[in-house]
DNA sequence: ACCATTCTAAAACGTCTATTCTAATTGGCA
DNA sequence: TGCCAATTAGAATAGACGTTTTAGAATGGT
């Protein structure tokens, strides 16, 4: 190394999070970004290929993050340990869960796909998070995973407690305690592992 | 009118909600839409503002067909067949579901929004649902809807049901049959009003 | 003190997009 | 028939954006 470098890998991750949690993702331009971290535009890409590479670095590390918050809870075999830890976790990480939770990476990457090493990184990533799903899973009853199980954990733990979050997340402010009460409250009607050889319990309408 | 027009409203509309249903918001381009219906871009301009009319139009019209869908069940106090009126109404309007319910209004007009009209007509399509989901939820219980009740509503009957909906509307194809199964366990197994003046049944672990 | 290297800095380029403009065409009606 | 507003038609415009280029400044070993 011959010149320290005023800005890192760090801050331009840093401030694209902060756009896209803010703004959208269309609100993460290039020059946004520079402008966010007092750099010129040009300053990036010494660092990162091209805007997507940018967009995927900080999927993966957001990503990363939050798997790490849950793939234990889910190997040991707690279901509902792991979908509420989703709240503390977006506590502690306001910024990383409005841009990884309120985006899909479809949406994200709509235009171009980040570089291959980033996309093999994220795979990877899918395939830890995935396997601790199918761990949980099978933890709960026999070897086999049936698709419909794998879906219903994915929801119970996942995509449920998200469409709770997402108004407040959106909304920005404090996420309110009845959402941790509905998390648990809907662990505790539905099972993990779909009824067997019988028709799911009839509502009581009216 | 004084000579025939050859591309409607309507064609435009049709257009932009394939383009967003099959590629995302960003493939709906101006050029994309008239390209599709075998216009010239200007003409586009005859009938709409700018593209956010157009967008919104769309978004509006989707809308409109899904609330006169569930509205209907809600005020009738039937939240388990509104959750699952979405199913039916996602396989015969597969286009509109797509372009609905896989997208967020904010991303969809992140950067400019659609012109005044349209913003109070989605207004109002907005209050309309809403209150028909505070009819569904005062119904089940006293008069005072509170925010808690309001929100566990919008969950078990709008934002779960879509999550569930969701890795298999993007997939494309039909929806599996234990789609339907989920939603009606999650209605079986969590009511619509939060338990009062207790705290929520523990989960059994482990 | 020099120099290769790494970085900042800012302007410039090329592409894509929404939008506008100008001209040509249509078809009911006086 | 000949007018005329509505419409088609497609090129032209202007701006935004990602990316590249060029120039210069800083650094640490030799």
């Amino acid at each position: 190394m011959v010149r320290t470098a005023r800005f890192s890998e760090e801050d331009f991750i840093e401030a694209t999070m902060a756009l896209v949690a803010e703004g959208g993702p269309a609100a993460a331009t290039m020059q946004a970004i520079a402008r966010r971290v007092g750099a010129p535009t040009g300053s990036i890409y010494h660092r990162f290929d091209s805007r997507s590479a940018v967009l995927g670095a900080a999927w993966n590390r957001a990503y990363a993050s939050f798997i790490k918050a849950l793939a234990p809870l889910l190997r040991k075999g707690r279901p509902r340990e792991a979908a509420l830890a989703i709240l503390p976790w977006s506590r502690e990480n306001e910024r990383r869960a409005r841009f990884l939770l309120l985006n899909e990476p479809v949406t994200l990457f709509e235009d171009t796909p980040p570089p291959a090493p980033l996309r093999e990184e994220l795979e990877r990533l899918e395939e830890e998070f995935d396997g601790a799903f199918r761990a949980c899973v099978s933890g709960c009853g026999d070897g086999v995973v049936r698709d419909e199980d794998l879906a219903r954990a994915k929801f119970l733990i996942f995509d449920a407690p998200i469409a709770i979050l997402r108004p407040h997340l959106m909304r920005g402010g404090a996420l309110p305690p009845f959402a941790e009460r509905m998390i648990a409250e809907l662990h505790a009607g539905m099972p993990l592992a779909a009824t067997r050889n019988r028709a799911a319990r009839p509502a009581v309408v009216a």
